[in-house]
DNA sequence: GCATGATAAATGAC
DNA sequence: GTCATTTATCATGC
């Protein structure tokens, strides 16, 4: 039974799922907008893996991902960069 | 002597660099990185059973028979270690979630 | 067919 | 030594 259950972790380990749009949208949210630094602390990232639902690790794949995607591709993300840097600029005025 | 060399079915061609992005400083280049054979993995992972923390010796002998660098077996232990604690989170974490299993 | 999340080599800070 | 990363690769979703 044990071998089972640890077998099950090494198998588990790449059951992608994506995460729900509101997870996406608060990790896009806080990237776009320390695009100068987009690096959270580890409390940053407590925070928004309890927001989104999702744990800490997590939180790292995805801005790892997201860091390196960005950078290699900045023309791809223009577009999406355009729409949070709006929705920042909203929340700034106010 | 030259130490890389991979038998194992598909690659390489070690020694390829990658070119890093390099904000406003001169262009590094880092090993490619290159995905190690199931039999290198065998090994590897037997040795980590023996012991997480590897000797010299056994990290010489290893890397010749692998035709690994020492440098790649010793980085190899490293990455292996961190990878056990994180399994081990998770499944503190799981079993946390699930008191009946 | 790529987008996306997770993992595997490799580097560097400390 | 640990550990947060970078980068390429893997595996899946759709």
């Amino acid at each position: 039974a044990v071998m089972i259950l640890r077998s099950r972790f090494l198998d588990a380990r790449r059951k992608r799922r994506n995460f729900n749009k509101q997870a996406t949208e608060i990790l896009n949210e806080y990237f776009y907008s320390h695009l100068s630094n987009p690096y959270p602390s580890e409390e940053a990232k407590e925070e928004l893996a309890k927001k989104c639902g999702i744990t800490v690790s997590q939180v790292s794949n995805w801005f790892g991902n997201k860091r390196i995607r960005y950078k290699k591709n900045i023309g791809k993300f223009q577009e999406e960069a355009n729409i949070y840097a709006a929705k920042t600029a909203v929340t700034a005025t106010n | 002597n030259n130490i890389n060399n991979n038998n194992s079915n598909n690659n390489n061609n070690n020694n390829f660099k990658t070119v890093i992005f390099s904000p406003a400083g001169a262009p590094r280049t880092r090993k490619k990185r290159c995905p190690y054979s199931k039999f290198q993995i065998r090994e590897l992972e037997r040795e980590f059973f023996f012991n997480v923390y590897i000797n010299k010796e056994k990290r010489l002998q290893l890397s010749r028979m692998l035709n690994l660098s020492d440098r790649q077996v010793k980085i190899w232990f490293q990455n292996r270690r961190m990878k056990e604690k994180k399994l081990s989170r998770d499944r503190l974490q799981y079993f946390s979630g699930n008191p009946l299993l």
